[in-house]
DNA sequence: TAGTGGTCTAGACCACCTC
DNA sequence: AGGTGGTCTAGACCACTAC
């Protein structure tokens, strides 16, 4: 059986949304009033039904929109709750005074200050250059280049992975890119030492939805974007590095600061 | 009727994905092989149905996954369609080396430089601060602010909304702030000529799936996330701006390009 | 065991686009 | 007119969680 939904009312002009779209818009609502707060639970989907006089699958295109925008998430046996999100910040123009986040310095000692429980995997690869990478470090495509990865965790949370890559010149310079295990002083500290500094970076950011590989590695549900970073290091004569980090967007922001910044932390007058 | 797909097989324990999703994943495999390149029609529902040997809601299932994954799009009558993006890039570090982005100089100059049309419409009100503003500016939330207001298009396609928040004690020594109407010189350059001038800024950057309201402002569809960008610009004394922008995620990356860029432009050797 | 969401089907009618 | 996607229903069975 069809029941047509009244499109084109007496109001004006103003068509009517299809049914889904009103149980979206009505727990949108009520969402955002508080009714729900972020954490509560949202009646179930045959509750829903009868409230809205709808079938149960049309309840569920509403939910789904809902799900898809990353206000809401669902769970088998359990039920739709609200979503809640703590952001962490990232200071992208302060991160790499000599201390780089490859070994975890930067990241851990920030995490750990706010409170949280860092932890992190690491592995190092030979790996052929990426188009985009090899585009930025200057190097034929499909180059060989040192890969070193590091997937991060806040209270076993998956929170962002990060590929480095760096071209195969440099680690003849300095070979401990290659090896396995963590470069304690960290990495941009030891190729200034063996006499390659990096003197400034370039960065690009973007955000799209994840790739399911990418929402598997960082545990994404619908409806979360995620964040991209990639950050191109110089030396004074050319690309050393590139660092490409996925975040998960709805977990992390980034802040730049640029300039005379007294005028931010004087008290307010 | 009900068919039960088989979701443990003999294969090693590997478990089987439900039907919408191997739907799904044959045809992004399919996308990311070339066989439907960008802007290529992907068959119809009833073609997929039948090659899957799944009924048209299942396959309805499957394409909506990849439509909120932001790889295909569908409109009524003509089809599914693989999505191309072509993405600008701003960069966010030499925005405003005194020329400023509300009067358009900076963004429109960049966007007639890439060979496109850009397009914006303007207006300015006295509007109460949100609270997020309102922190920035270290002002007391809902104090009056006035807001200049700015919606951009390249090629008539909606590109970023853009809203800046001056407090009113800055409106008395700079009045035209709240004048509707360009301010030809630029804003910052008609508040340096005045006696404030931005000394340093403060940007934060983050994502999220757009709010209603924005997919409509933005004409986004499904499955594209947005890229907001806060910027808090200051004297040497206090803040004197907040910026907010909303791209549209699938059109824009940002740039930062910090310390020496003399590695970034050299020639390869 | 009962309740929740997850998957799937079959079939209906509607709205839009192209010819 | 005929094809495409968009909305909606009714009902089935499965999988997970809680008690």
């Amino acid at each position: 059986m069809y029941q047509q939904v009244e499109r084109v009312s007496h109001d004006g002009g103003m068509s009517k949304q299809p049914k889904y779209r009103q149980v979206a818009d009505a727990l949108r609502r009520e969402i955002d009033n508080g009714t729900y707060p972020p954490g509560a639970r949202l009646p179930s989907e045959s509750e829903l039904s009868a409230r809205f006089d709808a079938s149960r699958n049309t309840v569920r295109s509403g939910l789904g929109l809902l799900v898809t925008q990353g206000l809401v998430t669902s769970s088998q046996g359990l039920g739709y709750e609200v979503a809640k999100h703590e952001v962490f910040e990232l200071n992208a123009s302060r991160f790499e005074d000599l201390s780089f986040p490859q070994n975890g310095d930067a990241y851990s000692t920030d995490v750990t200050n706010a409170g949280r429980r860092p932890h992190q995997t690491f592995r190092v690869e030979i790996h052929p250059a990426p188009d985009d990478v090899a585009e930025r470090l200057k190097v034929e495509p499909g180059s060989r280049t040192v890969l070193r990865f590091c997937h991060r965790f806040v209270d076993d949370v998956p929170w962002s992975t990060q590929a480095t890559y760096y071209p195969s010149w440099l680690v003849e310079e300095a070979p401990r890119l290659a090896e396995p295990g963590d470069i304690e002083q960290g990495t941009t500290r030891y190729l200034a030492e063996h006499g390659t500094e990096q003197v400034g970076y370039f960065d690009e950011i973007s955000t799209r939805m994840p790739t399911p590989d990418e929402a598997r590695r960082l545990e994404i549900g619908a409806g979360v974007p995620v964040l991209l970073w990639m950050r191109t290091g110089y030396s004074d004569q050319r690309p050393i590095r590139c660092t490409v980090t996925t975040f998960r967007g709805d977990l992390n922001r980034m802040n730049y600061e640029i300039g005379d910044q007294a005028g931010r932390e004087n008290e307010p007058q």
